[in-house]
Formats: C-alpha cells, sequence, structure tokens
RNA sequence: GUGGUAGUAGUUUAAUGGUAGAAUACAGGACUGUGGAUCCUGUGACGCGAGUCCGAUUCUCGCCUACCGCC
C-alpha cells in the first residue's frame, strides 16, 4: 500500500510525499536505474551518500540472473543489494520493446527524424503476443517467457516496495492500428495483473496510446478507473517534444490529482523541466549513468546567455590540462576532491574508475536538480528555476 | 664488417607503373522504464635521395632504419 500527499503546489507542478514499505520519499523525484539490482558502476553505499531516496530495478534482467527465487531466499532485493531505502520493479514489459522493435528497427521511445534514419536494423529477440512476451535470454539465449501472471510473481519474489504492471511499450513507429490493439491487450494485462497483486507492494498502472490523442485520453481513463496506487505514463513520446508534451497535457488532465504520477524512462533535464510543470511526480532515467560512461559529465549551465549546454565532454583532449572539477559550481564528492585532467586521463587510458567517478557525479547534479525543483516548488519559485536554467 | 628480408596514417596492415583501402587510435555527433553494446561523420600514410619512364608508392641504384643469419 502506498500513501500520497500533496504538500505544495505551484501552478500545476506539486511537491509530495509518498509513503512506502522502507521509508517515505519527497516528490517530484529520479529513481537511478539499477537494472540488475546496482545502478551501474556505483555501490549502494554510494547512493545513499547520495541521498538518493529510490531505485529502480529490473524484473527480465533479474529473472534471469539470478532468478527470482535466489534473490527471495536471500531476503528480498533490499537485502540482496544492500539498499535499505525504497525500491521500485519494472515490470520487463519495456524490454518486449527494447529488445524486440526498438533493435530491430534501432529506435527508441522517443524518435527524432533525422537521428537515426540510417541506422541498420539488429534482430529481435522479443516477440509479443496476447498471451504474453516471448523472450530469448540475453545471456544464454534460452526461451523464456513473460506474462502477467510470471511478472507479477517475481516481482513479488524481489520484494520491492513498488512494482509495475506489465505492458507494452509501443514504438513512435507503429501504426494507430497497431498502437490500438496493443492498448487494449495493454488494458487486459493491468486488469490481470491488479487480480493477480496480493501483497502490500503499491502497484502502478501504466497509460500508453502512443501519440494519438484519442488512444492517450482512453488510456489515462480507464487506467483512472481501476484501484491502482499510482499511474505511470509510458510509451512512445512521439517523434518531437512537442509530441511528448502534448501527450502529458492529454493525459494528466484525466489523471486523478491524488495519484502519484510516473512519467517512465524520461530524465534529461529539459523533460524534467516540461514534465514538472505539467504535474508529473517521478521519473526514472538511465541517461546520467549512460551518458557518464561515455565521458559525457553534466554541468550547470552558464547563467544568463541563451544557448544552454548541460554537460561537457570530459573525453576532449582540451580537458587534458584543466585543473578546475568537471563542474565548478557542484558540491559533490567528485568535484571536490578531482580534477578535469585526471578523469581525462582516467578515460583516455580506460580506467574502469572513472565510470564511478562521473556516473556519482551526474547522479548527484540530477538529484540536486530534483531538491532545487521541490524548494521552488514550495517557494511558488518553479518558473523563475525552469527560466534561470531553459532560457 | 657481410649476406638476406622488410620499410605505406600514431599503431597494425591491403592493393597498385596513372599518388592509395581497411582496422584501431584520435576529433566531433547520436543515445531518455540500460546490450559497459552500437551507429553516424571527420582528420590522418607510400623512410630519404638519384635514375628509367609521358607518368614511380610500385622498377633500378645508393643511403638510412629495423629484424634475422654469418664473420
Amino acid at each position: 500500500m502506498l500513501k500520497f500527499k500533496i504538500t505544495s503546489k505551484d501552478g500545476k507542478a506539486r511537491t509530495g510525499t509518498l509513503k512506502l514499505k522502507h521509508g517515505t520519499i519527497k516528490t517530484p523525484e529520479l529513481m537511478p536505474v539499477a537494472t540488475k539490482a546496482t545502478v551501474r558502476a556505483m555501490t549502494s553505499e554510494d547512493l545513499k551518500e547520495l541521498d538518493s531516496q529510490i531505485l529502480i530495478c529490473n524484473t527480465y534482467h533479474l529473472m534471469l540472473k539470478p532468478g527470482a527465487d535466489t534473490v527471495k531466499k536471500l531476503g528480498g532485493l533490499n537485502k540482496f543489494m544492500n539498499w535499505d531505502r525504497p525500491l521500485a520493479t519494472d515490470s520487463g514489459g519495456f524490454q518486449a520493446f527494447s529488445l524486440g522493435l526498438a533493435k530491430e528497427h534501432s529506435t527508441g521511445k522517443i524518435y527524432f527524424p533525422g537521428n537515426k534514419e540510417i541506422l541498420k536494423k539488429g534482430k529481435s529477440i522479443a516477440k509479443i503476443s496476447d498471451k504474453g512476451i516471448k523472450f530469448r535470454s540475453v545471456y544464454d539465449n534460452s526461451e523464456q517467457f513473460l506474462d502477467p501472471k510470471r511478472s507479477i510473481r517475481v516481482q513479488k519474489k524481489l520484494g520491492a516496495d513498488m512494482i509495475l504492471v506489465l505492458d507494452e511499450c509501443t514504438s513512435p513507429l507503429s501504426s494507430k492500428e497497431y498502437t490500438k490493439k496493443s492498448l487494449k491487450r495493454t488494458h487486459r494485462w493491468a486488469e490481470e495483473c491488479l487480480k493477480l497483486h496480493k501483497t502490500n507492494q503499491a502497484l502502478i498502472g501504466i497509460v500508453q496510446g502512443g501519440h494519438w490523442r484519442d488512444l492517450r485520453e482512453e488510456s489515462a481513463r480507464f487506467i483512472s478507473s481501476l484501484p491502482f496506487d499510482g499511474i505511470a505514463i509510458g510509451g512512445s513520446l512521439g517523434k518531437s517534444k512537442k509530441d511528448m508534451h502534448n501527450i502529458l497535457d492529454w493525459t494528466i488532465a484525466l489523471l486523478p490529482d491524488k495519484k502519484p504520477r510516473h512519467l517512465l524512462g524520461i530524465g534529461v533535464v529539459e523533460d524534467i523541466f516540461e514534465a514538472v510543470k505539467r504535474g508529473i511526480d517521478l521519473f526514472d532515467c538511465v541517461t546520467p549513468t549512460r551518458i557518464a560512461r561515455k565521458g559525457y559529465a553534466y554541468v550547470t549551465p552558464p547563467l544568463g546567455t541563451k544557448k544552454r549546454k548541460y554537460r561537457i565532454k570530459i573525453t576532449s583532449t582540451k580537458y587534458k590540462e584543466d585543473k578546475k572539477p568537471l563542474d565548478p559550481n557542484c558540491r559533490c564528492r567528485v568535484c571536490k576532491n578531482y580534477t578535469r585532467v585526471y578523469i581525462n586521463h582516467l578515460f583516455k587510458t580506460s580506467e574502469y574508475t572513472v565510470y564511478n567517478l562521473v556516473s556519482y557525479h551526474n547522479i548527484h547534479f540530477l538529484l540536486q536538480l530534483m531538491r532545487d525543483i521541490r524548494k521552488s516548488i514550495r517557494k511558488k519559485e518553479f518558473n523563475k528555476l525552469k527560466k534561470k536554467w531553459m532560457g
């Protein structure tokens, strides 16, 4: 069970408290993604030091390795990964897309024409039907099957505070006809998950519908009508930022005010501002850790200029004698103790430590942003903060 | 000292009497419910000198360098 309380509002933006088994978290908040029961390159102690309130793990990956029963025998996910704060698990539904259509078409849930059109096609290892999702294991190619029953059962064994219903994330390249068909199936699965759900874990329903207004509205109404503890917005968010904003506007207008709202998989700086502005409470995103491994470090944008840039490419030779910290405005442990020269050197020499250092900084950067956002909403200064960051 | 072999991007290499293709590295870019994956773009080379030839990275000679063998 879950208790959500809205504590302040500034326009549609809101702060709140969310009471879960392992503690109460403040919203809006971003969950770092710990797919295989670890945020890549980070220890649980690191995350605690960063004051991360909640992490999200993945059902598909954990049921393959080490297996749900193993985790259960070891005392559940919290104990397994030495994390005594709240946890969420994703249902595995997203992997039907990321390992299926997304792989086949080399696209993501957001598709910007021009960026990716020349990319080669990959091989799908997931196939979806009304019964469930047929996967091949990424580890040994064995055949796996995930349906609402198994997803709920696995998530129960993993034992996170907050779990998600099994859904299908549709592709921005899918037709309306397909998306509509898929939506019906996602709705059926949502009801089924609800019926099978017997624990005191908070269960979150997911709104789908691609970038079509009628489908999004139909889904928002349907999911809102069911007794979920919270509501997530998932699926394709269209082909432009404008699409994404429209989808949020259409959907949120029909969601109950008193339930927390999670925007699945989103988390770049601009999107966080746009989503919070429209009333989103929760995010999860791989961006801070993924870009860290590619050599990008977040930096506070220069104030008073029009061009906003939130990151630098620290592998660039132009930093090889730069003694400044990654972000001169940052007070995290990495920025206090290490220089750009050193981080640049670690990348050039392929030293593993660098993944930890840059991931640590990037997560700090976004969690600090979330703290600043919460504060600004309490002080009714959200728009001011947004303007300061985005112009 | 002498006989042999070889010198092509930073590195490892391919082909060729009409000035060269790749891999990797490097420089940019993409990445939003994680494949430490991947993809896109760009920079970059015929050891030095002479000769033959319309034309030499390619053939010949000398030099230099490296490796192997012999004294």
